[in-house]
DNA sequence: CTCCTTTGCCAACACTTGTTGGCCTACACT
DNA sequence: AGTGTAGGCCAACAAGTGTTGGCAAAGGAG
């Protein structure tokens, strides 16, 4: 049961594939058997290092923001900030996969829905202080961080596909700006 | 192949327990057998009725939005107007069904996807006129308001859930209102 | 070198999936 | 009333799923 330095290797391409796969197709069309075939090994192999499939789907969205402190950040950058380092992530080769993994499985699963409001809870909303109606204002800001990846990502909707990322950051960025500062009705 | 006056009875019913089904469950999920046992008959007849599964899904998800002629409402209210048919869309039993199921099965199944992305061109960006740049425009609001279903509907974040319709509208309007109206960069 | 743990594969299990063909039953039209 | 057509169920299929047990080989510890 220990782990030998060895076997990681084999641990480690796993989970890579793994990835790649839960994000490519969601948590029910990805297969174990697929997964194993693209880390080149048996598929019982997942099972023995993972436990089930469930759990190496667990061991794959392990995800962390990595959100600026928005203190260090003067008060009308704040929104560009946020946006432009959220859409970062998801252009990014690693953490984009993780977070489309996480997305593409919320909508039809709910344990990983419950993940995705956890890292809201303990990230997002922590991240933008804890006023009144702090948990509201990091959940607007939510919706249309969310919104947007959902649209350029996993629906592909050409319009916003076609924008590149700093157009899309000057357009988004005054909305989330207008949630975290702005009065709220 | 005639359609009798007495199938139509049973069609609707698998229609129904479909539509429940697929947006409980998602398009994968969703499994003919539960759907046909929801309808109580056997699944052998939702096959001969709708073909195959796929063809099942497209039945289930035909909808129309009915957005507003927005020429006939005051430009200063396009952004709340709009919002505001949208979230009641959703909360409304008929349609806010059809549009989880679509919006579930869009997220994994790239036929559902295609639908969304045409729904979305026939519909809200026809809606929105058809400037330079109205498409972009459309696509921006495409990105809060399905982000905003999303965390309600399906993600239940539950800062959003908790908001009533009414507060929920006047956060959203002003940035569909801008994304509607002010110059993009 | 020897032994024992770990790695890995093969084959198979038990189950669920969408889908099909065959067989009764009941309705409707002549 | 007789007959053909449509409605409906049963049983079964082929394919694919996650998961398990057993067995060959390889590696390190004594």
């Amino acid at each position: 049961m220990a782990f030998t330095a060895r076997s990681q290797e084999t641990r480690g391409a796993i989970l890579t594939a793994a990835r790649r796969r839960f994000a490519a197709d969601g948590y029910e069309r990805a297969t174990v058997r697929a997964i194993a075939a693209d880390a080149g090994i048996d598929p019982s192999m997942v099972i023995r290092y993972y436990g089930s499939k469930e759990g190496l789907f667990a061991a794959a969205v392990d995800v962390d923001l990595r959100l600026p402190d928005l203190r260090t950040i003067p008060h009308d950058q704040v929104g560009e900030t946020f946006v432009r380092h959220f859409l970062e992530l998801w252009e990014g080769e690693g953490p984009g996969e993780v977070l489309t993994v996480l997305l593409r499985s919320a909508v039809t699963n709910d344990g990983a829905a419950e993940r995705v409001r956890t890292i809201f809870t303990t990230q997002v909303a922590t991240a933008l202080g804890s006023g009144e109606d702090g948990p509201t204002r990091a959940a607007l800001v939510a919706s249309q961080l969310l919104g947007a990846a959902l649209c350029r990502y996993i629906l592909r909707l050409p319009p916003i596909v076609a924008l590149d990322i700093d157009t899309l950051v000057a357009d988004l960025a005054p909305t989330v700006q207008r949630y975290i500062g702005a009065p709220l009705v």
